[in-house]
RNA sequence: GCGCCCGUAGCUCAGUUGGAUAGAGCGUCUGACUACGGAUCAGAAGGUCGGGAGUUCGACUCUCUCCGGGCGCGCCA
């Protein structure tokens, strides 16, 4: 099926013949990035000749002579090159298999791997406290997070999306003692909350409710709604009121306890969490007895176990401190060290009027992912957060961003969309009609926009497996961004619905838009940005 | 001082888990419109990949070191 697994098996058999064992996985194929190199390119010469004790020139072309006695499928010429590369040409023919294999997949099919099938996975993201509407930034992690929980779908894992409200504890008291304040015309008290819409929800709080209820429920329905504007949506949402009414934070103490890994010192209790790797031991119980966070964030992460073989926490880059503890405390309780991922994102800083604005709830002087949303639409927001790896501070300037919306990456992807769907729209008006796959020669495609386009979506499959295993959601972005690219190129030197064209080169091409609509329906939902069919 | 992340074109960023001549968008300059929607396409200019050393047949990628930026550093969350 695959054209690499046939060059693999007959490398593989050509190394054997030099007297050279090798995996076949192990065999590397890679796509040339400079296309005089081939389609397809393998290293294994380079690789294996110094442990072969051979010279790997000479390696080199004793295993391109086997391949070129008995050329492998497609192939129709290997050569040597470089230090001691092996260059693969091939005829279109694999091209034209690639676009088979992706409409006969469909939207459904393509690019779905099952290399998580039977293997469940929970992933926590945002995870804002109860005590305002979400800001920009997080923005960053509900694209991210949701983006990541598609990959991992795709590729076959059962998938939770976890919010953790921590309707609890000493911030909630502080935002329920500013809205009474304001609701009584009063300053909020010292450290407590400064931001306008405290002022605005009090208006709106009656004077019977009890402010921490009413306000984590106000705050809670405004960061539901928000994120779900930018089409991501949560199964599961955990309370850390529940989770300490149902007891579960004391039991884990008492795991914790009588597996010798807590201690009394000054008052407080500890955890030893520098005996697996943290820098120093953290307090669970305050000296005044009150829990600290840690303690039913233990509670928490020990119950999400029920939810996902895997736990991946998505966190900001103020928190990555915090990884090492939980990390300790999760294999204190018996959980291997892998079943634990943390992935800390850089902030996002957002610059408006030219000047940097601090995300802060408390001073009030964050821009709120709502307002963003609002300015630049849900898609350009989503894909804005989506473009860059998450190992970056990401700067966004507002201004610029409107400003240049038209120019958005996302419009020029989309449109290549709307492009694909009015082919079907121009064509029903003039009466063509599409035939049968099967019936189509599809060797008329040999023009190098039609070449180029099958080659990008060819390479869709290894892209997501790549960005899931990678955790990185972007790279999906760049492949859609090229796909845009290879398709606009092709719509531009390729006609399709003009009188003069040749009917089988009609019908190929026709296909190949549909097998491109397939490819970019499937990034752009892995992306959650919708694919419009007109713009 | 210690820990994590980053440093690639004027700007914002990619770079396929070590490969051959480092890419895209924006911006600048120049072309393609009786156009299956030009929100497009083609070309040009623009680079000591922060500096240095090391490993390797081969380094933007791995290791060490220095410089610069962001974030965090015992009973906040």
């Amino acid at each position: 099926m695959d054209v690499r697994q046939h060059l693999r098996s007959a490398l593989a058999a050509a190394l054997v013949r030099a007297g050279i064992d090798m995996p076949r996985e192990q065999i590397s194929i890679e796509r040339p990035a400079n296309p005089e190199h081939g389609d397809w390119s393998s290293n294994v010469a380079l690789a294996t000749a110094k442990h072969a004790g051979r010279n790997p020139r000479e390696l080199a072309q004793e295993l391109a002579d086997a391949l070129n006695a008995d050329l492998p499928r497609h192939v129709t010429a290997t050569e040597v090159a470089g230090a001691g590369f092996i260059n693969f040409r091939l005829a279109p023919g694999w091209l034209h298999e690639v676009l088979v294999g992706v409409v006969e997949a469909g939207t459904e099919g393509f690019a779905r791997s099952a290399i998580g099938a039977g293997s469940s996975v929970d992933v926590e993201y945002v995870s804002a406290n109860p005590t305002g509407p979400l800001h920009a930034g997080h923005g960053r992690w509900a694209a991210y997070g949701d983006s990541l929980a598609r990959l991992f779908e795709r590729c076959g894992y059962e998938v939770t999306r976890e919010f953790y409200v921590n309707d609890r504890g000493g911030q909630m008291s502080l935002f329920g003692a500013s809205l009474a304040a304001r609701k009584a015309g009063q300053d909020p008290p010292e450290g407590g909350y400064f931001g306008e819409y405290i002022t605005e929800w009090a208006q709106q709080m009656p004077a019977t409710a009890d402010p921490v209820d009413w306000g984590s429920q106000r705050a809670h329905l405004d960061q539901v709604e928000v994120l779900a504007s930018m089409n991501a949506e949560f199964d599961h949402w955990a309370s850390e009121n529940l989770l300490a009414q149902s007891g579960a934070v004391e039991a884990v103490l008492t795991i914790l306890t009588e597996g010798g890994h807590v201690y009394e010192s000054e008052g407080a209790t500890w955890l030893r969490t520098s005996e697996f790797g943290d820098n120093q031991d953290r307090v669970l119980v305050k000296s005044d007895g009150q829990p600290t966070y840690f303690l039913p964030d233990i509670a928490y992460h020990q119950q999400k176990y029920s939810r996902g073989d895997l736990l991946i926490d998505i966190l900001g880059a103020d928190h990555h401190g915090y990884v090492k503890r939980m990390s300790a405390a999760m294999q204190m309780l018996g959980h291997s060290d892998d079943s634990y991922e943390v992935l800390i994102g850089q902030h996002v800083t957002l610059v408006r009027d030219g000047e940097e604005v601090r995300l802060s709830k408390r001073t009030g002087t964050m821009v709120e992912a709502r307002e963003l949303v609002e300015l630049v639409g849900a898609d350009v927001a989503r894909l804005t957060f989506l473009l860059q790896s998450i190992d970056t501070t990401q700067t966004i300037d507002v201004d610029l961003v409107v400003a240049e919306s038209s120019e958005n990456p996302v419009y020029y992807v989309q449109y290549a969309n709307a492009r694909v769907y009015s082919l079907a729209r121009r064509a029903e008006q003039r009466g063509v009609s599409l035939s049968p796959l099967a019936e189509v020669d599809l060797s008329v495609l040999a023009h190098q926009r039609e070449l180029a386009l099958l080659r990008v979506l060819s390479e869709l499959p290894e892209v997501v497996e790549r960005a899931m295993q990678a955790r990185a959601p972007h790279q999906v972005t760049t492949w859609s961004r090229e796909c845009a690219a290879a398709l606009h190129g092709f719509w531009h030197d390729c006609p399709i619905l003009s009188d003069d064209l040749d009917e089988q080169v009609r019908q190929g091409r026709m296909w190949l838009v549909e097998a491109t609509r397939i490819g970019l329906g499937v990034s752009l939902d892995l992306l959650g940005v919708s694919a419009p069919e007109s713009m």
